[in-house]
DNA sequence: CCAGACGTTGTT
DNA sequence: GTCTGG
DNA sequence: CCAGACGTTGTT
DNA sequence: GTCTGG
């Protein structure tokens, strides 16, 4: 069996499940990161390949001496301004429902305007899934989704935290019946324009958030369980 | 003013 | 205990 | 995966 | 923190 295959027979998913919600990493290959990220520190120690929100996930950004450094984070973005109350008390409640970030109003939404501005991300991932198929790029090459992160602080507690950008879809995805997809960067160019700190506007960065061409991307459905 | 929201996708 | 929404 | 829900009638 | 609906 096939890493890939067991990763698809291992995950527990539902298949009628919509959203942005569940996509792979790399488990034993982290080196393929490092080199088609351009990674100058890597920091993080990889767990499991399949992340759904709330997992912690390896996202990379730029630190202070504009190298990038990839750190863990939890998937479903927390603002910096969020605080508990009687009726929603913990975080995580907040956290589920910002997993995915519209990208035609990121850059208006009071829980991401900030993150858009100044902390972009990437996510990197092989492939993703929607509607019981996983899509990918030929051999599994690495992409990136387009990220955002965040960080809260409250008393002792620092939580770092990312949430990923989604678009129209493209006709792979339509076909299987979805109506949303994540933005995906695919070549350095996009990362670098992506993480470019001079860039806050969001119509210089539109074109990034086109669906990427089907004609570029596979895609298998998963298996029964 | 002040309490309450601040989110997404898909489905009803 | 089991299902499901995120 | 895993946190959170899981229920009804009647009243505000 | 900031905006909006009441």
């Amino acid at each position: 069996m096939r890493g890939l295959d067991f990763v698809a027979a291992s995950c527990g998913h539902r298949y009628t499940s919509g959203m942005c919600h569940h996509y792979v990493g790399a488990k034993k290959h982290p080196e393929l990161y490092a080199g088609a990220f351009d990674i100058h520190s890597t920091l993080f120690e990889f767990t499991l390949p399949n992340y759904w929100p709330l997992s912690k996930v390896p996202i990379i950004r730029p630190n202070d001496n504009g190298e990038r450094e990839m750190v863990p984070a939890e998937w479903g973005l927390l603002p910096f301004w969020w605080k508990p109350t009687d009726k929603a008390p913990k975080r995580s409640g907040f956290q589920r429902k910002c997993f995915n970030a519209k990208s035609e109003e990121v850059d208006k939404k009071p829980s991401y305007r900030e993150a858009f501005k100044r902390r972009r991300c990437l996510m990197p991932a092989e492939e993703f899934f929607e509607k019981g198929h996983y899509f990918h790029l030929p051999d599994f090459t690495p992409f990136a989704f387009a990220g955002l992160w965040e960080r809260w602080r409250h008393g002792e507690e620092t939580v770092e935290s990312c949430t990923l950008l989604t678009t129209e879809p493209n006709e792979l995805v339509k076909s299987v019946g979805h109506h949303r997809m994540p933005v995906l960067l695919t070549n350095e160019e996009q990362y670098a324009q992506w993480l470019n700190p001079d860039i806050v506007e969001r119509k210089v960065l539109e074109p990034l958030f086109l669906p990427t061409d089907p004609a570029t991307m596979e895609f298998y459905k998963a298996p029964e369980k």
